[in-house]
DNA sequence: ATTTCGCAAACTGCATGCAAAGGGTCGCTA
DNA sequence: TAGCGACCCTTTGCATGCAGTTTGCGAAAT
C-alpha cells in the first residue's frame, strides 16, 4: 500500500523493526480499534518472534503517540477524540508548512514531476467512476511525504513522526467525500505550482491551508458523530 | 546482582524509564562524549539493572536524536555539527513559538508569577559575581518546560521533545557569555511581558526571536571552533 | 440483588542464556 | 615491509525463565 517505501524490510534491519511497521499499519489500518489492549504474547505469535522485540515497538508507537503504555498495565491503542485530532492538525499543519517553505529552494525537477505524476494518477482516478481509497490514501501519503523529505531537515522528518499516525477510518472518511477529495487534489496541484515557481512563501501557506483545511473537515465529521 | 537491592526505588516507573532519564542527564551532561560507544552491558552494570531495559532506553534515545542506534552495531553517542544544531534549533523556534502562542491564553496568574519568579533568580544570580552555571541552566530549562506545558498541547511537547536534546557544552558556551546571558534574561522577561498581557502574537514572536538570537550565537561559536 | 472482598489466572517487566555478526589481531603471502 | 585474509573474542539482538502485580470472576455479606 506504500509501494515502494518499504517493500523491502528483509535486506537488513531487526526484527523489532519489522514488528514496529507491521503493527503501525495494523493499527492505522484499523486492525485494532481504539483502547483495545495489546498483549505482547498474542503479538509476539502473529509477528513470529518473541516477547521482547514486540516490547521495543510498542514503545516506539508509544513515541508516535499510537499506543498509550502504562507502566505494569500493558499497551492500549490510542484513543482519539477531536480535540486531539485539532492538536494534532494543528502542529502538523506547522511542521508541513515549514516543510514546503524549504522543500520549494530544494526540490530537483525530477521530484516536481514525480509530484505531478501522482496527481496526476489521484486525478484520473478520482474521476473515472470507481475510486480506490486505498490508492488515494497512499497517493496522498507519498505527496506528503516526498515534500517533507525533501525539506532536507533530519529533525523536521522526526517532528512529524510524532503527528504522523492518523487512524485510517479518519482518511477513509475524509477521501471518500467528493467535495473533500475535489479540494484537497486541487489543494496539491497549488501547492506543486508554488514549489514548481520556488515560491516559498507560497508553497509554505497553501501547504498550512490544505492541513487546516482537513483539520475543518475533521472537525466537522467528527461532530456530526455526537 | 539484582537481590532485593531496589525495593521501593520505583514507586511509580519502570526501570528502563529510570535508565532513560539518567542516561539522557549523562549524555546531554556530556559524561559521554560525541562519538563514543554505548555498551550494553557497561551501562547496566552502571545503573545496576540488566541489558534488557538499558536497551528500551538506547531505542527512546534514539527517538529523542541523541544516539544513533545502528543495527547489529549497537548505539554511539550523536555528534552535532554546525548544520545539526541550526537544524535543530530552526525547528525548535517553530514550536516553541506556537507554544508560546498557545500558553499566551492558557497560563494562570500563578504560572506568569512563578516564571517571573524564575527571572528574578537567574537575573539576580548573573548580577552577584560568581555565577553557578549549572543553575543558570536550570532556570533556563524550567522556563522553557513551563511555557511549552502550558501551551496544553500534548503533540506539541512529543514533538518538542526531538529537538529538546542539546549537549551541556553549548549550553555551558552559552551562558558563560555575558552577552548572551544578559541578552536571553532580558528576552526571558519581554517574552513574560507578552504572556502577560496575553498578546499571543507578541509572546510568539519573542520567542522565535529568543530561539533564533540563541541559534546564531551557536552558529558563531561553531565557527570559532574550525 | 448489589456491593465488597479475596483468590487465582494472566500478564507485564526484568534477568539471563544463546546464536550470529562485527571488529580487531595476528600470521601469511608477495 | 606492506597488503591481505582467516580466526577469535566481543557484543548485539532474540528467546525464554521468573517474580511481582493487575485483573477478572465468584462467593459471601448486607
Amino acid at each position: 500500500m506504500q509501494l515502494m517505501a518499504n517493500a523491502v524490510t528483509h535486506p537488513v534491519g531487526t526484527s523489532a523493526e519489522r514488528v514496529y511497521d507491521d503493527l503501525r499499519e495494523a493499527i492505522i489500518g484499523g486492525e485494532y480499534t481504539p483502547g483495545e489492549r495489546l498483549r505482547t504474547e498474542a503479538l509476539a505469535e502473529r509477528f513470529g518472534t518473541s516477547r521482547t522485540p514486540v516490547r521495543e515497538a510498542l514503545v516506539l508507537l508509544e513515541g508516535d503517540g499510537l499506543v498509550e503504555l502504562e507502566p505494569r498495565r500493558g499497551a492500549v491503542v490510542r484513543s482519539f477524540d477531536a480535540a486531539d485530532l485539532v492538536d494534532l492538525y494543528e502542529v502538523r499543519a506547522i511542521l508541513e508548512a515549514r516543510a514546503a517553505q524549504l522543500a520549494a529552494l530544494r526540490l530537483t525537477r525530477e521530484d516536481l514531476d514525480a509530484l505531478d505524476a501522482t496527481c496526476d494518477r489521484a486525478e484520473s482516478m478520482a474521476g473515472s467512476g470507481k475510486v480506490a481509497i486505498e490508492t488515494l490514501i497512499a497517493s496522498n501519503d507519498e505527496f506528503h511525504r516526498v515534500i517533507v523529505e525533501a525539506s532536507g531537515s533530519a529533525r523536521l522528518t522526526a517532528a512529524l513522526r510524532t503527528v504522523a499516525g492518523i487512524p485510517r477510518p479518519f482518511k477513509v472518511a475524509f477521501w471518500k467525500n467528493g467535495a473533500e477529495r475535489t479540494r484537497s487534489l486541487s489543494a496539491h496541484r497549488e501547492i506543486v505550482a508554488a514549489l514548481r515557481s520556488r515560491s516559498a512563501e507560497r508553497a509554505e501557506s497553501a501547504m498550512r491551508l490544505h492541513v487546516l483545511t482537513a483539520r475543518d473537515f475533521l472537525i466537522e465529521v467528527m461532530g456530526e458523530r455526537h
